[in-house]
DNA sequence: CTGGATCCTAGACGATACTG
DNA sequence: CAGTATCGTCTAGGATCCAG
């Protein structure tokens, strides 16, 4: 395995600033189940989330390529996240990691 | 997949509780690399922790199971640190965490 | 309906010094 | 050598209200 003379470099740190903030897991697992969820759904399906921290959170998420986002210029507003390729890509290390970590969770 | 009413019963968001904080990551990784380390040694492969952050990080994750301490009654003292059986179960997972994070290091 | 602006706090983290 | 103690900092996140 290889060393990084600076944390920031190393791959998995990199992962961990895209999802280890504490409504990351919340938000990719909702629209993972949800698909494409508007605004108010997502917000729903996140129980505790604020305005806040759920629209500053998508955005960042959308700048970091996890999640797309789809306007639509209608009265009332309304916009669609869903994830993108890459988004849908952590799944499989995300159910890795879950699984460890309901193993854990039984001790 | 399963729903949990609470974040804290789901097992992706307890996992991260144990590898999420800001020096998890480096603490497991220079362990899988040295296996055994004395505390110094950890240190020094550990680029800027504090001692008082490297102990109470290293006591937390003993309690939690992620990690072995071994400690030898000597003058001058010497304590061994190594991951446990569930702390290398984790490594799997970070590595395909690491994979997706390099792919998106990459964009 | 989909957010943004403001203000505030707790808890993580850092720096420095000290000890059995 | 292997840690503790103490204190200061800093930022993610919470609460509340406002806006196009």
């Amino acid at each position: 395995m290889e060393q990084y003379k600076r944390k920031e470099d190393c791959p998995l740190t990199f992962a961990l600033t895209l999802i280890g903030s504490k409504w990351r897991l919340p938000i990719i697992w909702a629209l993972w189940n949800g698909k494409i969820l508007r605004y108010n759904e997502l917000k729903r399906r996140i129980d505790g989330i604020t305005n806040m921290v759920l629209s500053q959170s998508l955005r960042e998420m959308e700048n970091q390529g996890l999640i797309l986002r789809k306007q639509y210029m209608e009265i009332p507003p309304r916009v669609e996240y869903s994830l993108t390729k890459d988004g849908e890509a952590l799944i499989p290390s995300l159910e890795s990691l879950a699984k460890w970590g309901k193993a854990m969770q039984n001790k």
